[in-house]
This record gives C-alpha cells, structure tokens and sequence, in this order.
DNA sequence: ACCATGACGTTTC
DNA sequence: CGAAACGCCATGG
C-alpha cells in the first residue's frame, strides 16, 4: 500500500499544486508522475481522494477534452461545475470553455 | 494466478 | 462529425 500509496499522494500533491482558476489533465499528470499510459490509475485516485484527510481539488482535473467526466462523483450534479465557474472558469454542458487558457501542464509549469 | 472494473486516451469505423 | 473498440495500468475479489 505504502509504495503504490506514493502514486496516489503524488497524484494529490500535483492536484493541490494546481493554481487558482486553472485545470489540468489526467494524462498531463499521469505524463507528469511517469506513468503516460496510467490516466486512468490517476482518475482511481481521484476516486479515493476522498479518503485523504486533505482536501484535493480533484474539481479542477478532468480529461483532456476539458469535459467534466467525473462531476457525479461530486455531491450535487453541477456541484464541480458551480465550483470551477467560481474560479473565473467557463463550462458549457459540462465541457470547459477556452480550455487552451486555463489549461495548466504540470509536467511544463510545475516541472 | 485469473477475471472484472474504472473520474482516461487514442485510433478506427 | 459521432460512436464504438482497443489499449494501458493498478486495485480488488
């Protein structure tokens, strides 16, 4: 648990490095962590994000079609949507507007 | 060890 | 352009 549990803190550590406003992608911090081909293992840990006693944006990553896939996962069913439109971004249909601009690369900002 | 699942991503039809 | 299938990797039963 401990050595896979480094994966997934790894995955909630680049979560909460994401800056105000901004989103990024499973695959970007997949590519980030080393693990390119692993999206899906990061959206696992996002699934268990809950079990963190911090808190994880998880809100502020979604695909890479700037799509809000995992909204019902969240509490309401426009509860990660109200959240990101708070932080200036803009969703039509549960897809981010402008994705290109507030789309953020770990692996190119936070490298 | 094998099968099933999953908040993804890319390719193909 | 839209939907479906495949691939990829990790976790759980």
């Amino acid at each position: 648990m401990n050595a896979s549990a480094n994966f997934f803190e790894k995955v909630y550590d680049v979560a909460r490095k994401i800056p105000f406003g901004r989103v990024t992608s499973y695959g970007a911090i997949a590519t980030y962590l080393g693990a390119a081909r692993s999206a899906r293992m990061v959206g696992w840990a996002m699934n268990n994000s809950h079990h963190q006693k911090e808190e994880v944006p998880a809100h502020r990553v979604v695909n890479k079609q700037g799509l809000l896939t995992g909204k019902h996962h969240f509490e309401g069913t426009n509860l990660m949507q109200q959240l990101l439109e708070n932080e200036g971004v803009v969703i039509v249909n549960n897809q981010i507007q402008n994705l290109e601009t507030v789309f953020w690369n770990p692996t190119k900002e936070l490298k």
